[in-house]
DNA sequence: ACAATTTTCAAATGATTTTTTTAAAAACGC
DNA sequence: GCGTTTTTAAAAAAATCATTTGAAAATTGT
């Protein structure tokens, strides 16, 4: 006999509000009571649907991944890179501080795991996230030329990066302060990440000159590079 | 009768390794368990010296700010700006990244609050910190120009913060993959603080031209501002 | 309408963990 | 050595939470 159709709806329930709570608590903190209370469920729904709790939240993370990449924009190449670079950060931003509909989560869940790593979720992450990466380190080359370091080029990354990741953690204090809408309107977030395109590119061009034989005192493995990618 | 000196030792040990254990795991993850055992102290001794794990908590708040700062190097007033500016930075980075004793704390635990807020040491946060933020305020508009608007100034400031904070995430995770030390070489940490200070310096410089009345239509409180200062 | 199956539910289980207390023993200062 | 402070082991108490269970309810296909 058919699988009954209430079921799925809600499994899925479960999905969103597992998100929800993950992303506002990590992995630890989060109960499956709270998640199955706020998704109206019974506290048995979750070993039924998913078995444990470690499997919802492996679920979670993959529909959070499946949702932000899904919602992706590729800048043309053909565009100057300061032009991607700016829709790249738009586009971060946006995902993070306006609410369209549990987007900005996969940046919450993601900083929760670099917070208070579970080690649950490391390969679907490197998978996923690893290509997104490069794509940001080949538009900051474009800008910063070819002579710059690859360290500098990695650093720059950061620099950016950081900046957006920041606003998930004011993000919730500074707008409950300010009164009950959980996200900031589209106009702020333009303007938030305006200031964060224009600071950067700016930023960027000023670093260029960092050449990869600076320092050279300073080297420690010796193999010409002070900094490696990671997360 | 005198109290015994043993006695503020074991204190001052428990005291040590909370800010550890905060630091790592935040309140709610670290237990009395494991700090009382990592300072070689008995379960009770917490409860005998601080009478429960929040005041605990509020306690090594305390020292961690404290220390944070006391060895504050605040630049000489008649210095440019741009200058003023890469002290703090290269002090901020330095006492996150290079393993001194403990000073690097205060941005975790910070960063542990901002992700799982606990509440309890808002009123001493406000306290400490608003001066130090007024302080970075200060620079930035010394370098931008009186032209700018203040929302700018903020933006700018947000920015400096976040690609330093950014680095206490990353941090654990970057080096455990790199082996063994738990911090970054002076030397690294310099070339970080450089990086940020080159990038930042160019960063507010580009975006100056910023004045309060850009955005005006998307304005929403009518207070002339889009956003207020919060952590 | 009925049987088969899926889903929900309340209650309880079980396990683990963690804070806190207690009362006695040890260590210290004088 | 005396009085006090500190430490200790053990256990009590409290608090969770994930998970299970077995029965009840709801849905589906016939």
């Amino acid at each position: 006999m058919a699988k009954r159709k209430d079921g799925i709806e809600t499994r899925q329930k479960l999905l969103d509000v597992a998100c929800d709570v993950f992303a506002e608590k990590g992995f630890r903190e989060a109960t499956i009571t709270e998640i199955c209370r706020r998704a109206g469920a019974n506290v048995a729904a979750v070993n039924y649907y998913f078995g444990d709790k470690e499997s919802l939240y492996v679920a979670a993370w993959r529909q959070t991944m499946e949702q932000f990449l899904s919602n992706d924009i590729l800048p043309s190449k053909d565009l100057p890179p300061e032009t991607r670079l700016r829709v790249a950060i738009h586009h971060i931003i946006h995902r993070v501080l306006v609410d369209d509909q549990s987007r900005g989560y996969f940046r919450r869940i993601e900083l929760m795991e670099l917070a208070n790593p579970t080690g649950l979720i490391d390969d679907l992450w490197k998978a996923m996230i690893a290509p997104r990466q490069k794509e940001l380190l080949g538009i900051i080359r474009d800008i910063i030329g070819p002579g710059a370091s690859e360290d500098t080029v990695i650093l720059c990354k950061t620099s950016i990066i950081n900046q957006c990741r920041g606003y998930i953690l004011t993000q919730k204090s500074c707008l409950e302060s300010l009164g009950g809408s959980q996200f900031l309107t589209a106009a702020q977030a333009d303007r938030i990440a305006e200031h964060i395109t224009r600071f950067s590119i700016a930023g960027i061009k000023a670093v260029s000159g960092q050449a990869d034989d600076q320092a050279d005192s300073t080297r420690e493995k010796g193999d010409g590079k002070m900094f490696t990618q990671s997360k």
